[in-house]
DNA sequence: TTAACCATCACGATGCGTAATGGTCC
DNA sequence: TGGACCATTACGCATCGTGATGGTTA
């Protein structure tokens, strides 16, 4: 029974599924140290070693760090409602870490709706709308009573709208075409026409008008001949 | 309008909701870089720096990392496809980690159930039990067929009855216990009640003659003495 | 002048991956 | 004796937290 097999390092790596690099890891920090060497200096680990790292790999499964692992190794024993503290302790932190996760990607989805997939996209304008997503919840704190409860689908087209505008606005802009074009005088139309429409069901998209923590995807400059754009659309429209 | 406002790194802490450690980790890694500096060497960020800082916070808040975020607003501007595929392949990421968070919150409720509160455990036998529970998955791979899709309260109360039995058996070794006392040859007893219950079941249970790589409780000095017991136990039965 | 405020190192933490260089086992 | 196996040392990663020590600003 007692018949003493004792395991290589490279053994232990096909048994415990895990790297040479870990196991040596383990040695160094003092969580796993082999039982004997041989003269050479080889790490030698026996049956009760082995154990000791599967008993490790299940508590490192369950989110807890090497150190925690280490400690309750060390331990010898637990008292029950101390495991149960610790095991709802890990609980709480990985429902915590989910939530989180769970947000990130319900902020994806939502970029995901608004953006085309086949049109160029201005970093600045993702960036705002990004911003303008992921901050929706301070946002919403900061002014409280908001009745967007409704269908988002709406708003979603809207955001389409708005990233549509925005980026041939940027190009313009980019291109220096003058602000008297006929396109800039088309698209400043639009926008002033989506900001109305906006306007009448929120006002937080990004534009310059709104302040900081909301992004502008448009630089001063960029800013300055949007106003100028705009008198020159208006000053037709009389 | 271009009144050039200017900030000190401890300005846009408090716009920003970040460290001055992060700033400046930002600046060392080409981030986000101040546009000036004071003649004594302090940082000077501009507006157009604050904005950037949002956007750098909106990506984060999705994940991306550091040296992503940089890539991304060094690029000047993103294909739709490309949005759409980095976004994708962002949410694969988290959705994988979101599935393994989840995996560990439904072991540890696992463990949870299956404790008491009140009761002292030893710690093999604890890892034991999550070995068990963790190692499930690739347990029901190796012997792909298994019914046990009932209800899981009968199994558990069963794991219930096991950490008793098994760390009482524990103490009594533990204390150096003969194995001929009346207490020991009880909890044999129900030990081999317990074995015989448990097989009609399943027999993944850990026990002595669990192969790996399932752990048992029992160091091989424990073992001999268990067997020890058994036989005595066997022998005042006939 | 004196508080704030800011600067630059530089180590620490997590859990190993990945060389580089050289000794051990059979 | 050779080829597989193993040893140690040490840098790298990602994102800052946390001092230590000393200069700048108003």
């Amino acid at each position: 029974m007692t018949d003493g097999t004792t395991y290589t390092i490279g053994e232990m790596v096909t048994k415990g599924q895990v790297s040479i690099r870990t196991l040596r890891y383990y040695d160094q920090i003092d969580l796993l140290k082999p039982t004997t060497h041989t003269e050479g200096g080889h790490r030698l680990y026996c049956d009760e070693d082995l154990s000791r790292l599967y008993s490790i790999q299940s508590m490192k499964s369950i989110g807890l760090s090497l150190k925690e692992i280490k400690d309750i190794l060390n331990s010898g024993h637990l008292r029950g409602h101390e495991v149960h503290r610790s095991l709802q302790f890990q609980r709480k932190m990985l429902t915590a870490k989910k939530q989180t996760i769970e947000d990130m990607i319900a902020d994806i989805d939502h970029m995901l709706r608004i953006t085309e997939a086949d049109q160029e996209i201005d970093i600045n304008i993702f960036c705002s709308m990004l911003h303008y997503i992921t901050a929706k919840e301070s946002i919403k704190e900061w002014q409280q009573a908001e009745k967007l409860t409704a269908e988002t689908d709406g708003n979603e087209t809207l955001e389409k709208e708005w990233n549509t505008i925005l980026s041939s606005l940027k190009k313009v802009i980019q291109t220096e075409t003058s602000p008297t074009a006929p396109q800039v005088q088309h698209s400043v139309g639009k926008l002033l026409d989506l900001m109305e429409r906006t306007a009448g069901d929120r006002k937080t998209i990004p534009l310059p008008q709104a302040a900081p923590p909301i992004i502008t995807p448009f630089s001063e400059k960029d800013q300055l001949y949007l106003k100028e754009a705009i008198k020159i659309y208006k000053e037709n429209k009389k």
